[in-house]
DNA sequence: TCGCCTACCACCTTTGAACCGT
DNA sequence: AACGGTTCAAAGGTGGTAGGCG
């Protein structure tokens, strides 16, 4: 029943989106960092519908000051947090209605970008995309009461830029923009995830954009990470004027702390007594000179009033992007609610780069085959910290002792990023893939890619073959009486264990880009069920 | 030569076990 | 014995830096 009326709804979406459609949300919601999904004016169950969950941007304000001087995330081999870090405040879920929230880094654009002159440029083309990613948030799947509860935190989301990475971070090229995205998906209450009828919605906010860096390349940028983050308290001037000092000076560059300074003399003093082994007070002006030199650059340009697009050229964000779809059983994905593409835009001046060279991002989670991954390391997890800041530790044990246990999951994907030169292929729509494992969706070969045609492993086959198969120690396939997979049912007070699956999916064909690091997931596909953790 | 990346550093917060008192 | 509060050490996160690499 539900699912007719879910079918309804879609085409309804459909015939919007194809016909321009717009978003319900008001401009309001958008200042305000509220993201909802469009209401569904044929449902009857208005309040319940996933459509009507609306999503506010925890500290939105620091997010926006980090988006307008050009929000910046450090990418290290070993993962590095995001900072701010990505929290969310959910209403409108049917408090009984149980759902998995996740979080992906999608590319903004095809551009490379270098720091230059105190604004970030267009360097070029993009790398190829990295294999997009998903966090799951390391809550089992929780009613909506749950997650209304609190505020739902994704602090523990890493960013690495090792393509290799085995941790389950989400792997970033360096010098690139991007997005994250959370999405929230309806747990069915047998499969948990990606049964036949999963509905789920996309919330985008544009504050969250950012370009991953492996070293600070705008001081605005540092300074607001030492001044904000807790973890950076080494680093901020022992005596609280130094800021404030700067500031009245009306000095752009950031104050060298005492902190710094002494970082500065020890790491001169052991370089230089190693190499000269005297005259190490004769390095302090040097170093000092030198940082005002390399920071004293004036920041104002002639396009100070937008610093945003200053720092963020050619941003094509609108205020909110968010995409809402149901998957319909008999293979076809079918967009549920409405969606903003990025070509779908108010203003031709500032997204006209987009028209020019569309970009063919697709979502990895709507629109590529998945694989699926359970995280073992307890870092890749990063479980446990989170119940904290969330309050799920508090939470009512019924919303979550019942529900099946995708802890410390991540799901990759391959996503077969467009070739060069595709200049003038049209914009692909974000396909729903949420499939059960028997509905095998036909695969359309993206037409900027390179990628054979292979089998689906989306986010049904997640729940069908991943849960089943890699995330039970007892590999391969078996279910307990109750028909549910090993891995939903844990010992009570027993630790979530952590699991790795890179069994359930295998590749057919050859990708051409990214080869080495998608056979290096093929790879550990085959080879999942033998992982150990380390 | 230059830009980017990595390993390492010291400082800080967070976390959880151990301990103690009620 | 159970519970709650405090202490402390280990783990982990942070930006800065030198040096390596292409």
């Amino acid at each position: 029943m539900l699912q007719e009326k879910a079918s309804t709804v879609t085409d309804e979406h459909v015939s919007r989106l194809q016909t321009g459609g717009e978003t319900d949300l008001l401009p309001d919601q958008s200042r305000l960092g509220l993201s909802t999904a469009p209401t569904v004016p044929s449902s009857t169950e208005p309040d319940q519908n996933i459509e009507n969950i609306k999503v506010v941007l925890h500290e939105r304000e620091l997010w926006k000051k980090f988006h307008e001087a050009g929000t910046e995330m450090i990418i290290t081999k070993a993962g590095r947090r995001m900072f701010p870090s990505y929290k969310v405040k959910m209403t409108g879920m049917n408090p009984k209605t149980k759902y998995i929230l996740l979080i992906d880094v999608v590319p903004a654009d095809d551009h490379r970008y270098k720091f230059c002159d105190n604004k970030w440029m267009v360097a070029g083309k993009a790398e190829p995309a990295m294999p997009g990613r998903l966090y799951v948030h390391p809550d089992p799947p929780a009613t909506g009461a749950h997650w209304m509860r609190q505020l739902v935190s994704f602090q523990k989301l890493k960013l690495t830029n090792n393509h290799l990475d085995p941790f389950g971070h989400i792997i970033l090229n360096s010098m690139h923009k991007y997005q994250p995205r959370l999405h929230i998906v309806k747990a069915d209450e047998n499969n948990a995830f990606g049964s036949k009828n999963t509905a789920y919605c996309t919330h985008v906010f544009h504050e969250t954009a950012f370009i991953s860096v492996t070293s600070y390349q705008n001081h605005k940028i540092t300074q607001l990470k030492i001044e904000n983050n807790p973890f950076a308290k080494g680093f901020r001037g022992s005596e609280e004027g130094d800021l404030r000092v700067s500031r009245l000076q009306g000095k752009e560059y950031p104050v060298i702390s005492k902190n710094m300074v002494r970082q500065r003399l020890i790491s001169t003093h052991s370089h230089l007594a190693g190499k000269l082994g005297a005259g190490v007070l004769a390095g302090h002006p040097q170093v000092l000179s030198s940082y005002q030199y390399d920071t004293g650059v004036p920041l104002s340009n002639p396009d100070s009033q937008d610093p945003i697009s200053t720092h963020f050229p050619q941003s094509r964000d609108p205020n909110l992007l968010y995409h809402c779809f149901k998957h319909r059983d008999n293979g076809r994905h079918l967009e549920l609610g409405c969606k903003r593409s990025y070509l779908e835009t108010s203003t031709a001046v500032s997204d006209e780069h987009y028209f020019r060279s569309p970009p063919s991002y697709e979502s990895p989670l709507l629109s590529h085959p998945y694989r699926t991954e359970a995280i073992t390391s307890r870092e890749a997890c990063m479980y446990g910290g989170m119940e904290t800041e969330s309050g799920s530790g508090a939470a009512d044990a019924d919303d979550l002792t019942n529900s099946p246990s995708i802890n410390c999951n991540m799901w990759a994907t391959v996503q077969p990023y467009p070739r060069y030169g595709m200049e003038g292929v049209p914009y692909q729509p974000f396909t729903a893939h949420f499939t059960n494992s028997a509905t095998v969706a036909p695969v359309v070969p993206h037409p900027a890619s390179s990628v054979v045609s292979r089998p689906q492993a989306d986010l049904g086959v997640y729940n069908s073959a991943a849960v089943q198969r890699g995330l039970s120690p007892s590999f391969p396939g078996s279910r307990d009486s109750s028909g549910h997979p090993p891995l939903y049912h844990r010992k009570p007070g027993s630790p979530l264990l952590p699991h790795r699956d890179f069994s359930s999916y295998s590749a057919q064909g050859t990708i051409s880009i990214r080869e080495q690091a998608y056979q290096y997931q093929v790879g550990l596909s085959s080879t999942g069920s033998n992982w150990t953790d380390s």
